[in-house]
DNA sequence: GCAAATTTGTTCGTATGTATT
DNA sequence: CAATACATACGAACAAATTTG
């Protein structure tokens, strides 16, 4: 074989994890004794190691050693709306329960409030001049102590002078914002789309989510534009979800109960 | 600051790339005169490059240098049902038009048709059980020449004895699967479900893709589970796309025509 | 709480191999 | 074939993080 020796090193470590010879979390041999076990220099075998870290396969800790890498058991959010309610996943009040069904407990922060002028990405979303001010609410919320995601909402600035003026109070609505919209500006949401991108995170989201720099985790961006009764966009709700513990569902017609349907438990 | 060298060398490209001082296919300077330029040794120099191409900012090609990546014009699939056809984004004919609405052109491989044990992420889906023979049909799809996706068909494998016979034929069904099981077998998709998962492709993936084989670039796969008018799943479809160049939308409800209410080109 | 031992992280230097122009 | 540019590999030294005694 013409693989350099780095590749052939990582290789035979990436057959030991794979066939569960090493199992998860558990630690391999340090540096120095893979050194002296494939009569490679100290180097090379870093070489080796730092290949299977992007592969994902192990991670290393200063003044510890290399890990193969534990899965973490992902959460999963349905997207499309649930024909009795009409909301949608990950939305107001209707994620606890989705949650629940998985027998975790989530929390959010109290949402951080800001008047701030729209970035491109926004205002094209929420159809306004590129510029404007609009009102964001950002929160941070975890499942079981994990964090599970960012989530900022944005709203035309010209809502609180209308009459909605807890948008830019910072506590929690707690009847949820469209209820309160509903009832101050007679603003029904009617449909809504969501567009996912899945890209690298950034210094922040990687902190937040204790993700490793290097950026190797992608995080999913889901863009959700609501839509009121005539047609136009009443909101955008931009969520950032990491890729390793995260799955999305989406039902199209009345899917029938699945429970044992999905895929369970593997191990 | 109390960062490494390399981390500043690389901090410094990273920035001149965002900035556009450096530009999307451009070549950076050579390793040499980088070395030149920060005082810093030629592994060190490398090792700032190295951290930039796990982030996926530029690539190296041997004899050649180091260039910045040129972002793909992204491909955008619906995954929600049509109100008016009832199918899905992806599936059959309909893909092609909403390719088209993009201004580009598709194409799809002949189907590669096996039959296969069903393992688990299968079995599970298609409420077989599990090793249970099915019918595989597989798929390369490309756009404009860019391979876009890796498209696998299960069907359990009775479908063939109850009259399906085309099924297991090489040959492409031109009137649509669904078509066909629904004029033989009286099968109707009421409904479907996605289940949508990013991971590390495999090797053959990312040798179709022409990915980086190291894995940072991410593959979605998307598990669409078809169920019939009984309620009981009559076909798993699994498709893998790469992240770095598919984003895909769902609606909820009868969203407004948006043609240019979407995120268009930035730059 | 501190010091020693262990382990990975950073940086240098050097030599040679491989791919492209 | 020669020149250029990145890839692999070795050796060495010191720094930083963590655990152990």
């Amino acid at each position: 074989m013409g693989n350099p020796m780095y590749r052939q090193i990582a290789e035979e470590l990436r057959e030991q994890i794979e066939s569960g010879i090493l199992k998860p979390g558990q630690q391999l041999r340090t540096e120095i004794e893979l050194r002296e076990r494939y009569g490679a220099s100290r180097n090379t075998v870093r070489d080796a190691i730092k290949w299977l870290t992007t592969l994902g396969l192990v991670e290393t800790r200063p003044g510890q050693g290399t890990f193969v890498v534990k899965k973490i058991d992902p959460f999963i959010t349905t997207l499309s709306a649930d024909p009795t309610t009409g909301l949608g996943g990950g939305e107001g009040a209707i994620y606890l329960s989705q949650v629940s069904d998985q027998d975790r407990e989530a929390f959010y922060s109290e949402p951080q409030v800001e008047i701030q002028k729209a970035p491109f990405e926004v205002s094209s979303r929420l159809r306004v001049p590129e510029g404007t001010q609009v009102i964001s609410r950002h929160q941070r919320r975890y499942i079981d102590d994990t964090p599970w995601s960012l989530q900022t909402s944005f709203y035309p600035r010209g809502f609180v002078a209308q009459g909605a003026e807890r948008l830019i109070e910072a506590g929690d609505i707690t009847e949820g914002t469209m209820t309160y919209l509903a009832a101050t500006l007679g603003l029904q949401q009617t449909s809504y789309q969501d567009w996912i991108k899945v890209r690298a995170p950034d210094p922040t989201e990687a902190n937040f989510f204790n993700l490793p720099q290097d950026g190797r985790v992608g995080v999913f961006e889901i863009f959700r534009t609501a839509f009121d009764q005539t047609g136009r966009p009443m909101r955008l709700t931009v969520s950032v979800f990491p890729t390793d513990r995260n799955q999305f569902i989406v039902n199209a017609g009345e899917v029938p109960d699945l429970k044992e349907g999905g895929a369970s438990k593997k191990t």
